[in-house]
RNA sequence: GGACGGUUACCCAAGUGGACAACGGGGACUGACUGUAAAUCAGUUGGCAGAGGCCUUCGGAGGUUCGAAUCCUUCACCGUCCA
């Protein structure tokens, strides 16, 4: 790759809202770039992660990704783990009722969050840092010091709290030591490229640029990326909204779960998260455009793509399959969970017991809707028995199979 | 400290004494169709029950009433504004 490729390669994926803001950073990576050659030095590449769950999901290895590329490309990444900040919680939550983390929890945390890390970055180039480290030695004044950088109205102009003026809705005085905080990790890591979604914006471009400027340091370039919708294809993938792709999930559930996105969401899914190389990534966009590529195969594609990245391909290969079976065929799934029927049962009571539906009026509802089937025969009857054994169907997806005892 | 406003099912949100198991939207589920678990259309979305009957639900507790999600008292929590 040439330096341009570099930066396109770099670029890819990034949302400013802005073209002057988008255009600006691409100029200084290729400067950036282009000192880091001549001096031989890498440059300092960081992302933070709060962690506040243990589950990363697919929208967290976008950013990973970016490090990731930069790691291949011969630069430092660090990548921040934000024992400091979960401490205190995120205050934009704060109606979820998250449970104030203690310090034992954040840590176990952040070491799965680490492990699920390393399947995107390079273990052996990762540095991992914890940012209580520096930021719990900082005193008050140095605290006033940092915040004397900034006004009450640069804060405002900031969309997400503009909006909760508007509306009249709280504003904490600690939210905004969210940004000062960030841009204190920036100083001390001395970055030179800060990598994060479109709603840290502000933090990366403003009060980490500002701050570090303040401590008389060339500021870090913002490689800020677009925002992966989730299963919806509309809004932020988060496990709160019930829309995520989780890593600790099984192959054949991650490939389902790509697939079920809606067709329109496959360019973003293809740009932010996958490892496609821009041509690719443009070439599928395109296809998908002129309807060259069917866009269920097109699908697939992304699906096992991104099943790969985070299994082998051999079970990505796997995963496919069982989704080809199951819904593409109709078929039955090898592996199906089974009863062990001693005496004859009211099938309804049956899928009680093994929880397949939550009460027998859900089962009367689904039997009224032609939903459950015994040995691919629709059952009527809500009282009906099973005194055999056989397959019983619930919807297209769920199977149990009795056994008699 | 003061003045208001709020707390309804998985989520958002209507409902201000009887027609409320509770409008509407989202989500989820089922069916049809398809290109897949996409899109679209239709239906379902408290529990128990050999059917229209019973039980539980509208922040908690108590009360008024033949009857309450709706009125009163009190407690808890949340929010805005003025200090």
């Amino acid at each position: 790759m040439n330096i341009d490729e570099k930066v396109k390669y770099l670029m890819q994926g990034t949302e400013y809202g802005d073209q002057h803001m988008a255009h600006a950073m691409a100029i200084e990576l290729k400067d950036r770039l282009i000192e880091a050659e001549q001096s031989g030095w890498p440059l300092k590449i960081y992302c933070g992660y709060d962690p506040r769950t243990t589950d990363l999901h697919i929208g967290h290895t976008v950013t990973m990704r970016k490090l990731r590329q930069f790691q291949e490309l011969g630069h430092e990444v660090t990548f921040v783990i934000g024992t400091y900040t979960s401490l205190i919680g995120d205050p934009s939550d704060k109606d979820k009722l998250r449970p104030q983390l203690t310090p034992d929890e954040v840590l176990e945390n952040a070491r799965t969050y680490a492990e699920q890390a390393y399947r995107v970055l390079d273990r052996e180039k990762t540095i991992i840092r914890y940012n209580a480290e520096w930021l719990s030695q900082l005193s008050f004044a140095d605290l006033i010091k940092l915040a004397s950088n900034f006004t009450i109205q640069q804060f405002l102009t900031r969309e997400n709290f503009r909006i909760r003026w508007d509306n009249n809705e709280p504003i904490h005085l600690h939210e905004l030591f969210y940004s000062l905080m960030q841009g204190y990790d920036a100083h001390v890591l001395e970055t030179d490229v800060q990598v994060g979604g479109t709603d840290q914006l502000f933090n990366i471009m403003t009060a980490s640029r500002k701050i570090m400027s303040y401590y008389g340091q060339k500021p870090n370039i913002g490689i800020i990326l677009d925002i992966l919708p989730g299963t919806d294809g509309e809004v932020k993938m988060s496990k709160s909204l019930g829309n995520h792709i989780p890593l600790n999930t099984t192959p054949e559930d991650m490939f389902g779960k790509v697939m079920s996105i809606p067709d329109k969401a496959m360019p973003k899914y293809a740009k932010l998260a996958t490892s496609w190389q821009t041509d690719t990534v443009n070439e599928f966009c395109e296809a998908l455009n002129k309807g060259s590529i069917h866009p269920r195969d097109a699908k697939m594609k992304l699906a096992f793509e991104i099943v790969s990245i985070f299994y082998s391909q051999k079970e990505a290969e796997e995963a496919k399959m069982h989704f080809i079976t199951l819904f593409q065929k109709g078929d039955i799934p090898e592996n199906i969970p089974t009863y062990e029927l001693d005496q004859p049962k009211l099938l309804l009571d049956i899928l009680v017991d093994v929880g397949l539906i939550d009460s027998k009026n859900q089962g009367r509802r689904l039997i009224e809707q032609n939903g459950i089937k015994f040995n691919g025969v629709i059952v009527a009857d809500f009282n009906a028995e099973v005194n055999a054994k056989g397959l019983i169907q619930v919807g297209k997806r769920k199977f149990l199979r009795v056994l008699k005892g």
